[in-house]
DNA sequence: GTAAATGCAAAAGCTTTGCATTGGC
DNA sequence: GCCAATGCAAAGCTTTTGCATTTAC
């Protein structure tokens, strides 16, 4: 928690960027968000504790998160809007979801990230981060398919 | 080529739907499009044409489109808006894109399709697509990363 | 004290929608 | 001829931006 906390309070300050009590309120719910969740969620939860901080400030805060690798984008469907979850103290995990109900699953698989390396290192490519999402049906949906 | 759109025609036909003029200039457009495009890439080729064709409509095809087969969505950053790439006639391949540059390359790996697979069948999902983006440094951004 | 960050409200996109008109089948 | 599709323009949404004010360092 703190670990992170002054992780990126260092980035920032190594930058010349200010640590200001709205950054820590992002930050701090972020890392108690345990699902996908975007802007309007964010902003909600916020406010809902009582918490006043612009949409504004939170659209230019979460680049920064993700610049510090406290957050990252989620997968998403087209039409939604842009989803993030927190990484530390997530191992990595790449997701299924379901195009009927929506739903993800989260799994991860040692082999394919394995694979993922060698392949880059084919190409000479160095991997900072990847997204995997399986789309289809899930065990519930797959009976009930029809359209 | 023609085996696209026949299998089109009759998958709207089937559907009470029609086989437009409109639908067949955006069809027969997206599948010479060999590269990722958008909304507004699609609409500035056709008109570039002098196929007028307008950007509801498009926005109201490329859905029947991605329902048929004939196209997907394909990987995005953050900011961009939805990106597509046609699917027939292209064999499936999954996508580095390197952060610096922007560059996408493509590839293909058998044993992690089939590795995919795997996981599916312990999670009895049934899958229909995948994507998979590794973000990083391609070969040429690697040596000059400081940003 | 100064440069960066915030909040507000307005602006800027991308995308969707209502409605009259057009056109497949 | 009927129902679906189109085009246009307006509306809807998310996200960005300008600017005065506040604040971290």
């Amino acid at each position: 928690m703190d670990a992170i906390e002054y992780r990126i309070r260092k980035s920032l300050r190594r930058s010349g960027k200010k640590f200001t009590a709205e950054r820590q309120a992002i930050l701090k719910e972020v890392m108690s968000i345990h699902t996908h969740f975007d802007v309007e969620d964010l902003f909600g939860r916020l406010r809902h504790k009582g918490i006043r901080v612009s949409r504004a400030t939170i659209y230019r805060t979460l680049p920064l998160l993700v610049e510090n690798k406290a957050i990252k984008e989620a997968p998403h469907q087209q039409g939604d809007f842009v989803k993030y979850e927190h990484i530390a103290g997530h191992t990595h995990h790449d997701h299924m979801v379901c195009i009927k109900c929506g739903k993800t699953y989260e799994f991860k698989d040692e082999q394919i990230e394995k694979l993922q390396d060698v392949i880059c290192r084919r190409y000479r490519f160095k991997p900072v981060d990847h997204h995997m999402d399986i789309r289809g049906y899930c065990h519930k949906c797959r009976t009930i398919k029809g359209g």
